[in-house]
DNA sequence: CCCCAGGCGTCCA
DNA sequence: TGGACGCATGGG
Protein backbone atom coordinates (compact mmCIF):
# COMPACT_ATOMS: atom_id res chain seq x y z
CA UNK A 1 0.00 0.00 0.00
CA UNK A 2 2.35 2.74 -1.31
CA UNK A 3 -0.63 4.92 -2.32
CA UNK A 4 -3.52 4.67 -0.03
CA UNK A 5 -6.81 6.18 -1.44
CA UNK A 6 -7.13 9.60 -0.68
CA UNK A 7 -10.66 9.60 -0.10
CA UNK A 8 -10.32 7.14 2.34
CA UNK A 9 -7.67 8.89 4.08
CA UNK A 10 -9.80 11.88 3.83
CA UNK A 11 -12.99 9.81 5.85
CA UNK A 12 -10.54 8.66 8.42
CA UNK A 13 -9.46 12.28 9.61
CA UNK A 14 -12.86 13.58 9.17
CA UNK A 15 -14.51 10.27 11.58
CA UNK A 16 -11.21 11.36 14.20
CA UNK A 17 -11.10 14.95 14.58
CA UNK A 18 -14.49 16.40 12.91
CA UNK A 19 -15.20 19.56 11.19
CA UNK A 20 -12.13 22.37 11.12
CA UNK A 21 -14.53 25.19 10.41
CA UNK A 22 -11.60 26.76 8.01
CA UNK A 23 -10.37 29.27 7.31
CA UNK A 24 -10.42 30.90 10.98
CA UNK A 25 -11.78 33.87 9.31
CA UNK A 26 -14.63 36.22 9.29
CA UNK A 27 -15.20 37.87 5.59
CA UNK A 28 -12.79 37.27 2.26
CA UNK A 29 -10.59 39.60 3.23
CA UNK A 30 -9.33 38.68 5.76
CA UNK A 31 -8.67 35.28 4.81
CA UNK A 32 -6.09 37.44 2.35
CA UNK A 33 -5.01 38.77 5.49
CA UNK A 34 -3.88 35.86 7.54
CA UNK A 35 -2.97 34.16 3.70
CA UNK A 36 0.08 36.53 3.44
CA UNK A 37 0.46 37.21 7.32
CA UNK A 38 0.87 33.63 8.11
CA UNK A 39 3.68 32.46 6.05
CA UNK A 40 6.46 30.45 7.92
CA UNK A 41 4.40 31.95 11.14
CA UNK A 42 2.38 30.03 14.06
CA UNK A 43 -0.89 31.02 13.87
CA UNK A 44 -0.73 32.21 17.57
CA UNK A 45 1.12 35.18 16.30
CA UNK A 46 -0.75 36.09 13.59
CA UNK A 47 -3.95 35.67 15.72
CA UNK A 48 -2.30 38.90 17.41
CA UNK A 49 -1.85 40.90 14.56
CA UNK A 50 -5.19 40.16 13.31
CA UNK A 51 -6.63 41.44 16.61
CA UNK A 52 -4.35 44.36 16.77
CA UNK A 53 -6.03 45.47 12.88
CA UNK A 54 -9.06 44.20 14.15
CA UNK A 55 -8.99 46.31 17.24
CA UNK A 56 -7.84 49.21 15.30
CA UNK A 57 -10.68 48.94 12.63
CA UNK A 58 -8.34 48.41 10.04
CA UNK A 59 -9.29 44.71 8.61
CA UNK A 60 -9.89 46.04 5.21
CA UNK A 61 -7.65 45.96 2.26
CA UNK A 62 -8.65 49.28 1.07
CA UNK A 63 -7.83 50.59 4.52
CA UNK A 64 -4.64 49.09 4.64
CA UNK A 65 -3.96 49.86 1.39
CA UNK A 66 -3.97 53.76 2.70
CA UNK A 67 -1.50 52.96 5.94
CA UNK A 68 1.56 54.45 6.28
CA UNK A 69 4.08 51.40 6.29
CA UNK A 70 5.49 52.26 9.79
CA UNK A 71 2.11 51.82 11.21
CA UNK A 72 1.47 48.63 9.48
CA UNK A 73 4.77 47.44 10.86
CA UNK A 74 3.95 48.18 14.23
CA UNK A 75 0.13 46.67 13.80
CA UNK A 76 1.58 43.59 12.69
CA UNK A 77 5.09 43.32 14.57
CA UNK A 78 3.90 40.14 16.47
CA UNK A 79 3.66 37.75 13.38
CA UNK A 80 7.15 38.24 12.43
CA UNK A 81 8.93 39.96 9.56
CA UNK A 82 7.04 42.83 9.87
CA UNK A 83 9.05 44.91 7.64
CA UNK A 84 8.76 42.40 4.47
CA UNK A 85 5.15 41.44 5.44
CA UNK A 86 4.18 45.35 5.77
CA UNK A 87 5.27 45.98 2.42
CA UNK A 88 3.89 43.18 0.76
CA UNK A 89 0.13 42.99 2.41
CA UNK A 90 0.04 47.10 1.41
CA UNK A 91 1.38 46.54 -2.33
CA UNK A 92 -1.17 43.29 -2.29
CA UNK A 93 -4.30 45.54 -0.50
CA UNK A 94 -3.18 48.23 -2.84
CA UNK A 95 -3.62 46.47 -6.15
CA UNK A 96 -6.47 44.49 -5.03
CA UNK A 97 -8.09 47.63 -4.41
CA UNK A 98 -7.04 49.12 -7.41
CA UNK A 99 -8.33 46.11 -9.58
CA UNK A 100 -12.23 46.66 -7.66
CA UNK A 101 -11.89 44.54 -5.13
CA UNK A 102 -11.90 40.99 -4.29
CA UNK A 103 -15.62 41.06 -5.79
CA UNK A 104 -14.23 42.54 -9.39
CA UNK A 105 -11.18 39.65 -9.81
CA UNK A 106 -14.29 37.73 -8.76
CA UNK A 107 -14.85 37.21 -12.52
CA UNK A 108 -11.70 35.93 -13.58
CA UNK A 109 -11.27 32.30 -14.21
CA UNK A 110 -9.79 30.11 -11.40
CA UNK A 111 -6.40 30.04 -14.14
CA UNK A 112 -6.65 33.84 -14.61
CA UNK A 113 -6.80 34.55 -11.13
CA UNK A 114 -3.97 32.05 -9.93
CA UNK A 115 -1.89 33.49 -12.05
CA UNK A 116 -3.01 37.27 -11.28
CA UNK A 117 -1.92 36.35 -7.89
CA UNK A 118 1.00 34.45 -8.41
CA UNK A 119 2.37 37.51 -10.29
CA UNK A 120 2.05 39.84 -6.47
CA UNK A 121 4.95 40.08 -4.33
CA UNK A 122 5.40 38.35 -1.65
CA UNK A 123 2.24 35.61 -2.75
CA UNK A 124 3.59 32.03 -3.73
CA UNK A 125 1.79 28.56 -4.66
CA UNK A 126 0.44 28.40 -1.01
CA UNK A 127 -0.40 32.00 -0.19
CA UNK A 128 -2.24 32.31 -3.77
CA UNK A 129 -4.05 28.81 -3.93
CA UNK A 130 -5.59 29.37 -0.05
CA UNK A 131 -7.16 32.54 -1.33
CA UNK A 132 -8.30 30.72 -4.19
CA UNK A 133 -9.92 28.19 -1.99
CA UNK A 134 -10.82 29.87 1.33
CA UNK A 135 -11.71 33.35 -0.29
CA UNK A 136 -13.08 32.92 -3.38
CA UNK A 137 -14.15 28.88 -2.96
CA UNK A 138 -12.51 27.45 -5.89
CA UNK A 139 -11.97 23.98 -5.93
CA UNK A 140 -8.06 24.55 -5.49
CA UNK A 141 -5.92 22.13 -3.11
CA UNK A 142 -3.73 23.78 -0.53
CA UNK A 143 -0.29 22.37 -0.54
CA UNK A 144 1.79 23.19 3.05
CA UNK A 145 4.37 21.89 4.94
CA UNK A 146 2.05 19.64 6.71
CA UNK A 147 0.66 17.89 3.55
CA UNK A 148 3.82 17.50 2.25
CA UNK A 149 5.30 16.00 4.97
CA UNK A 150 2.55 14.08 5.94
CA UNK A 151 2.51 12.71 2.47
CA UNK A 152 6.50 12.16 2.62
CA UNK A 153 6.93 10.34 5.95
CA UNK A 154 3.71 8.39 4.53
CA UNK A 155 5.71 7.18 1.47
CA UNK A 156 2.86 8.25 -0.21
CA UNK A 157 4.64 10.81 -1.81
CA UNK A 158 8.49 10.30 -3.34
CA UNK A 159 10.93 11.95 -0.49
CA UNK A 160 11.63 14.92 -3.11
CA UNK A 161 8.16 15.64 -4.29
CA UNK A 162 7.74 19.33 -4.63
CA UNK A 163 4.59 21.38 -4.15
CA UNK A 164 3.36 20.82 -8.05
CA UNK A 165 3.64 17.00 -7.77
CA UNK A 166 1.83 16.79 -4.00
CA UNK A 167 -1.17 19.60 -5.41
CA UNK A 168 -1.69 17.51 -9.00
CA UNK A 169 -2.13 13.88 -7.03
CA UNK A 170 -5.02 15.54 -4.71
CA UNK A 171 -6.23 16.97 -8.17
CA UNK A 172 -6.13 13.76 -9.98
CA UNK A 173 -7.74 11.25 -7.38
CA UNK A 174 -9.89 13.90 -5.82
CA UNK A 175 -13.29 14.86 -6.85
CA UNK A 176 -13.21 18.64 -7.50
CA UNK A 177 -14.98 20.24 -4.83
CA UNK A 178 -14.25 23.19 -2.86
CA UNK A 179 -15.60 22.04 0.08
CA UNK A 180 -13.86 19.06 0.31
CA UNK A 181 -10.67 20.71 -0.44
CA UNK A 182 -11.64 23.14 2.36
CA UNK A 183 -12.01 20.17 5.21
CA UNK A 184 -9.10 17.92 3.78
CA UNK A 185 -6.57 20.42 4.34
CA UNK A 186 -7.65 21.99 6.97
CA UNK A 187 -7.98 18.23 8.41
CA UNK A 188 -3.75 17.65 7.44
CA UNK A 189 -3.06 20.86 9.40
CA UNK A 190 -4.59 19.52 12.35
CA UNK A 191 -3.08 16.22 11.66
CA UNK A 192 0.18 17.50 11.21
CA UNK A 193 0.56 19.73 13.99
CA UNK A 194 -0.71 16.71 16.41
CA UNK A 195 1.07 13.91 15.12
CA UNK A 196 4.06 14.83 12.40
CA UNK A 197 6.11 16.99 13.73
CA UNK A 198 9.63 17.24 12.29
CA UNK A 199 12.56 15.03 13.58
CA UNK A 200 9.86 13.56 16.11
CA UNK A 201 8.79 9.87 15.16
CA UNK A 202 5.15 9.19 13.89
CA UNK A 203 2.88 9.36 17.07
CA UNK A 204 1.50 5.80 18.42
CA UNK A 205 -2.04 7.35 18.09
CA UNK A 206 -2.25 9.28 15.07
CA UNK A 207 -5.30 8.09 13.00
CA UNK A 208 -2.95 7.38 9.81
CA UNK A 209 -0.93 4.79 11.34
CA UNK A 210 -2.98 2.20 9.38
CA UNK A 211 -1.92 3.98 6.52
CA UNK A 212 2.02 3.50 6.98
CA UNK A 213 3.50 0.88 4.62
CA UNK A 214 5.52 -1.13 6.63
CA UNK A 215 9.01 -2.71 5.22
CA UNK A 216 8.31 -5.97 3.02
CA UNK A 217 4.70 -5.44 2.92
CA UNK A 218 4.66 -4.33 -0.58
C1' DC B 1 19.86 26.93 25.24
C1' DC B 2 17.57 24.72 21.41
C1' DC B 3 13.92 24.05 17.59
C1' DC B 4 9.84 25.27 15.22
C1' DA B 5 5.92 27.72 12.90
C1' DG B 6 -0.26 27.09 7.75
C1' DG B 7 6.61 30.73 2.74
C1' DC B 8 8.73 33.64 -0.39
C1' DG B 9 12.35 36.20 -2.97
C1' DT B 10 17.14 36.56 -3.98
C1' DC B 11 21.52 35.06 -5.09
C1' DC B 12 24.91 32.06 -6.89
C1' DA B 13 26.97 27.82 -8.82
C1' DT C 1 17.36 24.71 -11.90
C1' DG C 2 18.23 24.01 -7.50
C1' DG C 3 20.08 24.73 -3.04
C1' DA C 4 21.50 28.05 0.60
C1' DC C 5 20.15 32.14 3.00
C1' DG C 6 17.58 36.22 5.14
C1' DC C 7 13.49 37.60 7.06
C1' DA C 8 11.46 38.06 13.02
C1' DT C 9 8.19 37.11 16.60
C1' DG C 10 6.56 34.00 20.22
C1' DG C 11 5.86 29.36 22.24
C1' DG C 12 7.45 24.73 23.84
Amino acid sequence: MSSPCLTEVFQTLRTAFGPQRWWPAETPEEVVIGALLTQNTAWSNVEKAIANLRCARLLELEKIAGLEPETLEELIRPSGYFRQKSRRLKNLAATITAAGGLEQLASLSTRKLRQWLLERNGVGPETADSILLYAFERPVFVIDAYTLRICQRHNWLAQDAGYAEAQARFHRELKKDAALFNEYHALLVRTGKDYCRPHRPACRECPLGRFTPHPGSE
